[in-house]
DNA sequence: TCAATAGTCAAATGTTCAATTGAGTATTTG
DNA sequence: CAAATACTCAATTGAACATTTGACTATTGA
């Protein structure tokens, strides 16, 4: 081995090692929605925003993050799309390879009821059915989210408004809700409630930005 | 943020570190194109036979290898094809946004002369080429690597012996070198030489395994 | 059964990392 | 210009990591 690829190495080491800590890939997961501001972001992972900051000055070192100041504040972002695939990789091989991920997974989801005896929908099987006018869009995400960019055509209803807007939900049709990735807990939690209502709905089995990392349009 | 959902992210954290180091980079690499016993493992890295013996088990708690006994060896394997995928992503990304790489990578390969004159070839050309039978492939690892797995129809000339062997390749067609990966060199090295002896030839600008994890045939 | 081989484990060392605290800096607003 | 806002930086503390060394364990072969 020679000195230059050891060091070659090292540099993509840096990088693992930036994905090395589950606060900083709470971050990039936030991040995958939206720039934010570092305050936005430390409240977000409930982080002290010193220590969010520097996180987020390591994921930079990384090159994983970029920073524009726009007025007082600091606004990262992902400095590319790929890193939300990097991500998707790295959840797809823990859920196969760790017994550990198997049970957090179980336990974050399991949560209750018949939730389970509908399939989630595949990113394929959504496009296919998106294509077709077959399903209403539901985004659970905040507004803010939503407003930073959304599948096409999905309406947006915050989750904790859920339940008083049932009326702009149509009943002669299959809902699918999504929200911020495989972890995010909101769409399985519109699936219970809207299930509850007699409503005929689904969960997206990814999120927004997994969509977007995969080339399919947004608005 | 629940806690369950915080201990899924550190979990997943666990694989971020497991590839936070550049020795067990340097392993994964190693062990991407055939499983090995420890020994073999540290001779390949340069490391002392209980360093990688440590490296190997921070990796097998991650879930990125496991290992086998067979008589007195243990031999250590990836899991999952899909961890040189996710190398291959990090590489990716490390090279698109990180001045650091761009020089390293340079360093490693610009070495001299014309070799860049000719683009290497993707793995989709390559596939292409070898379907219509448009080239000759050269594998130039190790015999032993060749033995556990190699591209279909490769003729396998050790680098070290490239030079005494030369009239096992033809020079009425395009030769196509190949070796361990996009770090290695020694596809490098076959093209400088080969160029001088008047061969048309060219690399592919990957390796076996990213090769074989794209899911393409092997022999 | 004894020696040799191949690895693992435990302890010790220096290094890097994570989080907190408090001070310092850049930008806007009154 | 002074105060407020939104960070960033430096110093500190305890925890985790990387490496070496030497002892320990499992397996084989004489």
């Amino acid at each position: 081995m020679s000195n230059t690829s050891r060091a070659v190495y090292d540099t993509l080491a840096g990088i693992g090692r930036a994905l090395g800590n589950g606060h900083r890939l709470e971050l990039l997961e936030r991040l995958a929605q939206t720039e934010a501001p570092v305050e936005t972001l430390a409240q977000a992972t409930g982080l002290s925003l010193a220590n969010a900051s520097q996180h987020l000055q390591h994921l930079r070192r990384a090159g994983l993050v970029t920073a524009r100041r726009e007025g007082r504040q600091m606004y990262y972002r992902l400095t590319d799309e790929r890193i939300v695939t990097l991500m998707g990789l790295m959840r797809e091989i823990a859920e196969s390879n760790l017994a550990e991920m198997e049970r957090l997974v179980g336990q974050l989801f399991g949560g209750s009821d018949a939730d389970e005896a509908l399939e989630p929908m595949s990113r394929e099987a959504l496009a296919q059915a998106l294509a077709q006018r077959e399903v209403t869009l539901l985004d659970v995400r905040t507004r803010e989210e939503y407003g930073a960019g959304h599948l096409p055509g999905a309406i947006n209803i915050p989750m904790d408004q859920l339940e008083q807007m049932l009326d702009r939900l149509p009943r002669d049709q299959e809902i699918v809700a999504y929200c911020r990735g495989p972890y995010c807990v909101l769409s399985h939690e519109a699936v219970r409630l809207l299930q509850r209502q007699g409503f005929r709905v689904r969960r997206y089995e990814e999120g927004y930005p997994e969509w977007k990392a995969a080339g399919l349009p947004t608005d």
